[in-house]
DNA sequence: TCAATAAGTCAGAAAAAGATGACCAACAAT
DNA sequence: ATTGTTGGTCATCTTTTTCTGACTTATTGA
């Protein structure tokens, strides 16, 4: 027997807003491109032509406040925004290497 | 430069439909439930008394398609299922340490 | 000042995921 | 054969995610 009704059993898991992040759509792909070094949102646009504006501007929002990408902006020629992996954000794409190397 | 237009990029995740099965609602629940040893269907509905069936039962089925959980019938006095974590499930429910680890 | 380019936002539609309550099947004891 | 228990399914509704296409803002070179 696994529980008795005195003791409360905690369900929360701390890495559930972490699993919002990783495991939203475009999101892996954008992982991946995000690790070849800083890239641009006319990139993304380029590389998935399956994706809408919107859900990139999305995902990339929350991946933002997440910590996982830092945006810079380069106010050169004609306007430039650059998104590229924090720390934090490599370790977060452990997840899917780890992932990757459980058995099919 | 990380592209040049000759050589198209795989973006492919070989973790997404893994990613499907640990991140729905309710999934890291049953993965903590499932941590304890084995478990039936009634006890998911009285440790979650904000889930309904459906959801349960989709979610144990996504489960146990993915051979993370084993389903065994006990054709016993009323009748039980027991659902147990497989080998496959305890590698699995690594990926929410391994998240957890990550700093805020 | 006007146009061009990059990087978006916004309102609304469609699709997917989750919730609800009624119903059903297997089994065993009566 | 009937009833009670466990373990679900089914049709339907609601909520959340994702998509679509039009519109907006910032910058700068002509």
């Amino acid at each position: 027997m696994t529980n008795n009704s005195s003791i409360a059993k905690d369900y929360t898991c701390p890495g559930e807003p972490l699993l919002r992040v990783i495991a939203g759509k475009w999101k892996p792909q954008i992982f991946k491109v995000a690790a070849d070094g800083p890239f641009r949102f006319s990139h993304l646009m380029k590389e998935f032509p399956g994706a809408n504006k919107q859900s990139l501007s999305v995902a990339l929002r929350d991946m933002e406040e997440a910590g996982i990408l830092f945006k810079t902006t380069i106010s050169e020629k004609p306007l430039h925004i650059e998104y590229q992996l924090s720390p934090k954000g490599v370790d977060v794409m452990g997840v899917y290497k780890y992932i990757s190397t459980i058995q099919k």
